[in-house]
DNA sequence: GTTTCATTTGAATATTTTTTCAAATGAAGG
DNA sequence: CCTTCATTTGAAAAAATATTCAAATGAAAC
């Protein structure tokens, strides 16, 4: 009973640790920070497995086309592609054309800032 | 026809760009770099839209209960938590006892290595 | 002990993301 | 231009992830 009294108004338990208005507040800012929505987007990016990898072996390589890619990954052309796709929206990656092959390398500042792990010898 | 004998040899495409040798070394390095599966699964958790949120929330109000959390982000009390296990199992957040509620807050240094944008804006 | 209530858990469902497959594009060489 | 071939694209299938719902846990108050 009191907890239907809680729940109609609107709180999901019967002593919220913080006031209405703070809750309201953090609503608010969690809407208008946009910098954390595209933060997300640049984690996810990231953290595909597939474009982990990706990401690793154009560190690796500084240039590497798509199907040498898709060759050291053991993954299909067009799997590779559409990852690629990916990091190129978020500029994680530079695309070069060479005749008929397109090579890929890493767009370091970007990466950079987004994972300073070289030291930690991650992407080493 | 060449590409029957390309695809019978493994490769991807006509002219792989790198040596076979090359290539097997690489794919070695993949295997072999349990640090990167590690960064992967960090991201991974650092870029779920909710859980990105409550990391953002704890570092605005440094300790919150689940049912606050569930509050300012209108979820159900269940969601949050499934969520909060995941930032547990990478030790991005802590949690406290106090009575019958459970605290959370974030585990800064770990947050702060694998997230260090403070000074860009995104978590302020 | 029994009840209360915030939280966790597990399994089922819903949603998102990846991968595959077939077809399209487009630059280069003939 | 016509062919070649690396790459891209779009839609469908497969896989992974998130969310919900109902039930369980567990600490504290009674």
């Amino acid at each position: 009973m009191l907890q239907r009294t809680v729940q109609h108004l609107g709180f999901k338990c019967l002593g919220p640790t913080i006031t209405p208005e703070r809750i309201l507040r953090l609503r608010q800012e969690l809407v208008e920070n946009e910098e954390l929505q595209r933060l997300r987007g640049i984690l996810h990016a990231l953290s595909g497995p597939l474009r982990l990898k990706i990401l690793y072996l154009l560190h690796r390589e500084s240039e590497l086309c798509v199907c040498d890619l898709a060759d050291i990954l053991d993954e299909s052309v067009s799997a590779v592609s559409h990852q690629l796709r990916v990091l190129r929206k978020y500029n994680l990656v530079r695309a070069r054309r060479d005749a008929k092959t397109i090579f890929y390398s890493l767009n370091e500042p970007v990466v950079q800032r987004y994972l300073r792990l070289e030291k930690e010898a991650v992407l080493v």
